[in-house]
DNA sequence: CCAAAACGTTAACAAAAGATAACGAATTGG
DNA sequence: CCAATTCGTTATCTTTTGTTAACGTTTTGG
């Protein structure tokens, strides 16, 4: 996909939260990046600070921890999705977790510097403060709905849950991926198949 | 606490987000309002879209779902806190949980009317749009962190980090609201506080 | 002040999950 | 194309958690 296709499916992305007339598109669209992002290699890096967040044009990523030298999965990131290390490129603090591509992906991206630029921009910085307030919004009800699953759910339930809301996880991403993700490891989400199974049939 | 030194200490909790000039505080007060919440009365139910958000002035509040007719405590609030049922405030829609004041508490509170109004206001509405995306921004980083607590660790490890960190949880919580707090039940965690103090020994 | 309810601990047992290892199948990366 | 790695499942064993119930203590609410 060339790059005026994909600005074309960022900007139509953004109208569910904020909608640039041409003007201001036209400044905006200055201040995008983009990024080739080959297999396994990484947008974020635990340590380092994340500088930017991005639009997930094509492709997708997962993200994890290294924990006792062991990595564990804890998110992923599709098509038409954004993706960052929200806390380190918010804070500026250096991160915790990897970002990294599963497939050669395709990504728009928008540095800290340009983003604080563009809010403080006479022209776009009343847009753009809403736009950050209603992304970071929709998030907050992103991370309530996982929280709430944890909290109040059992991993199977989770499982479950995820086999009728969780299509491109469940067919793009590798089990053990999955079982952390669900907050488990992959032998116990192995079992828990099985179980189904058994009781399906 | 009258009004007053209660406006005085909301004023000083928001330099963290956004200051106020006198003027703009002005108008910014006139759409506050003020609620005493008697011990064990809600300040949102389930099935009930949240109007409003709160500060804590005094007291604390719980969170919490039903599930199987059983009480699931998720979060608390306390002094000098934000407290609301984010998701159903933000969508409009009815929650899925309670907020329950546990002891006496005194809240200053903002409708979501009040907060539209203010986010159109001409002279406060680009302040008001930042103020609304670094609270959003914070509530996602310590959503962010507790996700990650819950991928990564152990119920006991969370424990262990609520002794570090909680003391107000510790100290003005029921033991069973924090076993659910810390994804487990009440059972396990006496069982888990045993362990550690068998360890310390 | 007192009866009732709520709370924290412990025990006993069942269910689930973690750790480790083994195995074939699938994928991968020259 | 093939050797090496990764992956998913299964088995075994251990640890942890859930469930239920009992108990004494504390708190609560008339």
């Amino acid at each position: 996909m060339d790059t005026l296709n994909a600005l074309t499916v960022f900007r139509e992305y953004l109208t569910q939260f904020i909608v640039f007339d041409d003007a201001e598109w036209a400044v905006f669209k200055d201040h995008l990046g983009f990024r080739m992002l080959k297999k396994k290699k990484h947008f974020a890096e635990q340590g380092a600070v994340c500088n930017e967040f991005g639009f997930v044009v094509k492709g997708s990523v997962r993200y994890y921890y290294v924990k006792d030298g062991e990595e564990i999965t804890n998110y992923f990131s599709f098509e038409n999705e954004l993706v960052s290390s929200y806390k380190s490129f918010l804070t500026r603090q250096p991160g915790f977790n990897y970002i990294q591509a599963l497939e050669d992906s395709f990504l728009i991206t928008v540095s800290y510097n340009d983003l604080q630029t563009m809010l403080a921009h006479p022209m776009l910085g009343y847009k753009m403060e809403r736009f950050g307030r209603l992304v970071a919004e929709y998030y907050l009800i992103c991370y309530d709905d996982r929280m709430a699953s944890f909290i109040t759910k059992t991993p199977e339930e989770r499982y479950l849950d995820l086999l009728t809301t969780g299509r491109d996880i469940l067919q793009r991403m590798p089990q053990h991926y999955i079982a952390h993700f669900l907050g488990i490891t992959p032998v116990s989400l192995s079992r828990i198949r099985r179980r189904i199974l058994r009781v399906a049939k």
